[in-house]
DNA sequence: AGCCAGGCTTGGT
DNA sequence: ACCAAGCATGGC
């Protein structure tokens, strides 16, 4: 089965600045490349001198799908047109620029968001792996034995090597090979879990809310698809009557799985780029920092959020 | 309204 | 080595 490749000729898109800002959390770094699953496919890409490389293990029907998380077809120019013109968005932006945002899949967020309170990106990171690795179905399996006329999911797996160079010292090549290979878990396969199976994968305090929202939706009385079509401030609710899910979660899955671009996720980081970049002298309340972000940043505020988040990230500290 | 919920990283000694 | 503090929070 050999590898099937595309090239997205794209510019200005920063794809390891993208990939490890803190809104997905999948992707892991393989020597000059980025390793990750999307729905059921397998990917790996690189970044090259005119744009991403892509590469699938099994053969695909279409890149759409990778066209869309990607967001390749977003102006970034254009988007970043819209930023208030002052000192403070100048330097994030020069920081970085090509960052961009991805378009997730609305489950996969939330679940992940969910399991993001309290936890720094590496904590999370970790959660979300072992979860992925207890609850996830396998995207192409090491050794099926079945051919292609299996009825169930099998039929859509593929006997392949795994092309992944070499294994790093410290998880050993058995668990090297595994991760990465499994498909983010359906709500239908967290709602069948216990609480107890859920808290095996360390997220103590948050394995009711997890499952409560796997039900909620699995059960069919929330639905993701619905939200969509919601207007920003009525999505913003919807998502809030889940357990586990307050403004800032609720924000995050908004910008990073529904696109709209004006939520600005209010984290500690965050606040402290406000106060410092634009309340230097004296100490704003939370309440007027964030009534601030609500009006300077404008239509792309999400993005905006972004570039202060990782200037602060990597550059201030 | 303040405290509690885990566990891992970070930074001090 | 060890230990304490601090978390990209929200619920009760």
């Amino acid at each position: 089965m050999s590898a099937t490749k595309i090239i997205f000729r794209v510019h200005d898109y920063d794809l390891a600045a993208t990939l490890d800002s803190g809104q997905a959390f999948r992707w892991q770094e393989q020597n000059d490349s980025w390793v990750g699953v999307i729905g059921k496919h397998w990917v790996r890409l690189t970044q090259t001198s005119d744009g991403i490389r892509a590469e699938s293990v099994a053969p695909v029907a279409g890149w759409g799908f990778l066209r869309d998380f990607l967001q390749t077809e977003i102006n970034l120019a254009a988007v970043l047109k819209t930023f208030p013109d002052d000192e403070p968005m100048r330097i994030a932006v020069a920081a970085c620029p090509g960052l961009r945002l991805l378009k997730q899949d609305p489950w996969e967020c939330l679940a992940s968001f969910i399991l993001s309170s309290t936890k720094q990106i590496v904590q999370i990171r970790q959660i979300v792996s072992v979860l992925c690795e207890q609850f996830g179905e396998p995207v192409f399996s090491l050794s099926s034995q079945k051919g292609g006329e299996g009825q169930g999911e099998e039929a859509n797996y593929f006997r392949v090597q795994i092309p992944s160079p070499q294994p790093s010292p410290r998880l050993g090549w058995e668990r090297e090979k595994n991760r990465s290979c499994f498909a983010f878990p359906t709500p239908q396969r967290i709602a069948a879990a216990t609480e107890a199976e859920l808290r095996t994968c360390k997220m103590g305090f948050r394995a009711p809310s997890l499952l409560a929202a796997a039900r909620e939706i699995s059960e069919g009385r929330f639905d993701l698809e619905r939200i969509r079509r919601l207007p920003h401030a009525e999505a913003r609710a919807e998502l809030m009557k889940l357990r586990g899910v307050g403004g800032k979660i609720a924000d995050c899955v908004l910008l990073f799985a529904y696109g709209f671009d004006s939520a600005f996720p209010v984290d500690v980081w965050i606040e402290r780029a406000l106060q410092r970049l634009y309340f230097p002298r004296r100490r704003a309340s939370e309440q007027r920092l964030r009534r601030f972000a609500a009006t300077h940043f404008g239509p792309h505020a999400g993005y905006a959020q972004q570039y202060l988040f990782h200037y602060m990230r990597t550059k201030l500290k």
